[in-house]
DNA sequence: ATCATGCTTAGCCATATCGCTAACTATCGC
DNA sequence: GCGATAGTTAGCGATATGGCTAAGCATGAT
């Protein structure tokens, strides 16, 4: 069991913030250039290349140059490990609550016998 | 198509942080004391519970305070826009793919055919 | 009443984050 | 070449984060 896992640190990081929630959003349409991503968001282009940066190190996205421009896509199996990680927990989470439930019925059960 | 949505934001950087992850498996076993929250993670008492503060506001636990001892408890359902957003991207994600693949064939089908 | 326990509050420090501007580089179109 | 376009780098300021210590408060045990 993952006690420090730096992806998944880097990967809900990176979907912690509106902002580049939003350009995952405009890129799921289609692959698009910084400018374009900038356009909607009404951020300065540092700005945009921030978000964006974090993005690729949290391997959301790829980007690729072609001459001046510089075009980024979507990952789509880079949202995996966070939905392995919600799965999971879910899982124990439920079983526990599973759990409780038999605890609850045996206190009943205990109660009703006395 | 939620913009700005506060909840995720904070749902997303709740879990963004290994110890809180940590401590959300631990108490995915069994409500717990803070103390007993503090202990495998070596940190002081307020550093826990700053982190059990932004788990709280995140809506991932609840606690309650009984004489001197403040039990936490995971909250299971807490969990559900989380996944229902990385669904929901997946499921755009994956048709942007089914769409490139259309294309691709059709590039394809007409490089074959000049 | 006193002491230990469990939590809380206040405040400090270092670092990270998110926005910006200004200045720079690199390419494209003419 | 020259100007416009696209991106990049450097650095600033405000605020947030994550850790700590020290001191405070409330409750349980003796």
């Amino acid at each position: 069991m993952a006690k420090h896992d730096p992806d998944l640190s880097l990967l809900f990081h990176a979907l912690a913030d509106p902002t580049r929630r939003s350009i995952l959003s405009r890129l799921a349409e289609t692959p698009a250039r910084v400018t374009d991503l900038a356009g909607p968001t009404g951020l300065r282009l540092p700005t945009v290349m921030r978000h964006l940066s974090v993005l690729e190190e949290a391997g959301l996205i790829t980007t690729s140059k072609d001459g001046r421009i510089r075009t980024c896509a979507i990952v789509p199996e880079a949202l995996d490990p966070a939905r392995t990680w919600l799965d999971e927990q879910r899982a124990i989470w439920e079983a526990r609550l599973d759990r409780l439930d038999a605890f609850v019925m045996n206190v009943m059960k205990k109660e009703r016998a006395e």
